[in-house]
DNA sequence: TATGCATTTAACCGACAGGTTGTGAACTCA
DNA sequence: TGAGTTCACAACCTGTCGGTTAAATGCATA
């Protein structure tokens, strides 16, 4: 009943597994068909194959064609739709933003003391 | 073989649960303890016992003890962290980016033809 | 045509995800 | 003490994940 269909989910499934992160981060030097992306891991092609399923249908990457090879290309705009979303929670761990929030909170009683200066 | 205990793929993956992501979203706002947690969801409290217990292994949430009450926290350094790991990805989307991408392809154009202006 | 290379697909497997229900621990209060 | 509340844990079930091997597909070339 799972498998959320939803974006950002499939975004941050495909992102929660390290051989997938470390394809991307291969794919963030430039193109590469599947052999060379399949080069530094002990698994099999078939293995990685899946691995390119998964990020392609979270839209992370494109395939191309090129006679028998598959260049893939990474594509980022469901990375700028997770940074949007840690948007959210950055005050949570800004520490300049909590300087901020305590600034504005001394402030805020300041003014409930009657000493605003 | 699998189960990657490294840090960043155990918080990708918690995140990668819509209910999971409620519950910060809920938390954001404010501290609470499970029955107030899972009184948006029609799952059972065990249900959400068990995304607890996932965002707390992810360094997401901690939570305290009230008596009877588990009040939980917010904890984000681990989404600083998902963002630090983004961060390497920005100029794939951030159109100026891309903008200062091609003017420096540009430029290098320029040197590997002698034509330096 | 046959052969070879790159890649995908199919069938299978063990492990885990995410839900359920039932039981019980820890605590409060009458 | 006993009853009610909050929450966790264990057992169970179904479906998915991530890998395997073997076969099929698509293309290039002798």
């Amino acid at each position: 009943m799972h498998m959320s269909t939803d974006r950002l989910s499939s975004t941050l499934f495909a992102l929660a597994d390290p051989t997938r992160r470390g394809i991307l981060a291969r794919l963030s030097r430039g193109e590469a068909n599947v052999t060379e992306l399949s080069e530094p891991y002990e698994m099999s092609m078939a293995a990685v194959s899946k691995h390119l399923k998964v990020l392609e249908r979270a839209g992370l990457i494109t395939r191309g064609r090129e006679s028998q090879w598959r260049p893939c290309k990474l594509e980022a705009a469901p990375l700028r739709d997770v940074a949007g979303w840690l948007e959210d929670y950055r005050r949570f761990w800004d520490e300049s933003l909590d300087r901020l929030e305590n600034y504005l909170e001394v402030l805020q009683k300041g003014d409930a003391d009657g000493k605003s200066s």
